[in-house]
DNA sequence: GACCAGGGCCGGC
DNA sequence: GCCGGCCCTGGT
């Protein structure tokens, strides 16, 4: 057990920001998470949160995972006072970070999320886990599965992926799972890429579209600069910047000025 | 029960 | 560059 108190950061709110759909409330301030084939219980009160791993594992993997070397404090500072509609999307979701989730999961995750709702993606991407993941035991003695790996789901019918509710998508991640897994599109080589380029070379991948590829860029290869636009944003910056959003005064990490704004279209000031 | 829309993309024009 | 069609279902 480590326990850690830590500024700008809500699991509840990144749980529900609709970046990683792994991470589920198990009860009141409780959530868990399967990452990095990891099993992770995190329980908040304020500040305090608690993860049941220990320090070793802590300091290897979810530290870096929850993105706890990156300063939110001066990215909110930036915003501009004038600014209004930015000022109250930052302060609805104070907590959320751009995690550093898998590359191939969130490739998959993000080809199923297209013209979809998050509580449906979950369920589809559960199903897939539980259907061709690894099974694994926790350290509560429970069994828990682990995102599937490329080869297995290149290895898949069509007919299987429909029958996980991936309706026309599932043509889309059995052509990319294929593609990755025989050689024919290296996910590795993206990591030596800039954001340009990697975009476009995500977008030769069949049913990668823009945005798709910049949701990849930003929760897959933390391209903060990546801005995805969905059907959320486009109606946000329609109605809030009809003159174009100033990214030139963000340069470098809109992306995780999207992320905010995203989460305040969907929860809004409640 | 009906209807709309969802973290869009492809293919044809 | 624009537009119709698309699997299915959560939400109203």
């Amino acid at each position: 057990m480590v326990i850690k108190r830590l500024k700008d950061f809500d699991i509840q709110q990144i749980s529900n920001s609709g970046q990683c759909f792994r991470l589920e409330k198990v009860e009141e301030n409780k959530f868990q998470l399967i990452a990095r084939e990891e099993y992770l219980e995190i329980e908040q009160k304020g500040e305090e949160v608690q993860f049941s791993c220990s320090e070793e594992e802590f300091e290897k993997i979810w530290k870096l995972y929850f993105d706890l070397e990156m300063d939110y404090g001066r990215i909110k500072k930036s915003i501009e006072k004038e600014d209004i509609y930015l000022q109250k999307a930052v302060l609805c979701g104070a907590g959320i970070r751009i995690l550093r989730q898998d590359l191939w999961e969130v490739i998959l995750s993000f080809l199923i999320s297209q013209q979809n709702n998050i509580p449906r993606i979950k369920k589809i991407i559960k199903m897939l886990c539980e259907n061709y993941g690894e099974r694994k035991i926790n350290f509560k003695e429970e069994e828990y599965f682990c995102f599937p790996k490329a080869e297995r789901i290149a290895q898949l019918e069509e007919s299987d992926l429909q029958a996980c509710n991936l309706g026309y998508r599932s043509k889309y991640v059995k052509q990319t799972a294929k593609c990755i897994v025989e050689g024919n599109f290296s996910i590795e080589s993206l990591w030596g890429m800039d954001y340009k380029k990697a975009r476009e070379k995500l977008m030769e991948l069949y049913g990668v579209g823009a945005k798709v590829a910049d949701c990849i860029c930003l929760f897959g290869l933390h391209q903060i600069e990546a801005f995805p636009v969905d059907t959320h944003i486009k109606q946000m910056l329609e109605k809030y910047y009809k003159n174009g959003f100033p990214f030139e005064k963000y340069q470098g990490y809109a992306g995780i000025l999207q992320q905010y704004a995203f989460y305040y279209e969907l929860y809004g000031d409640i």
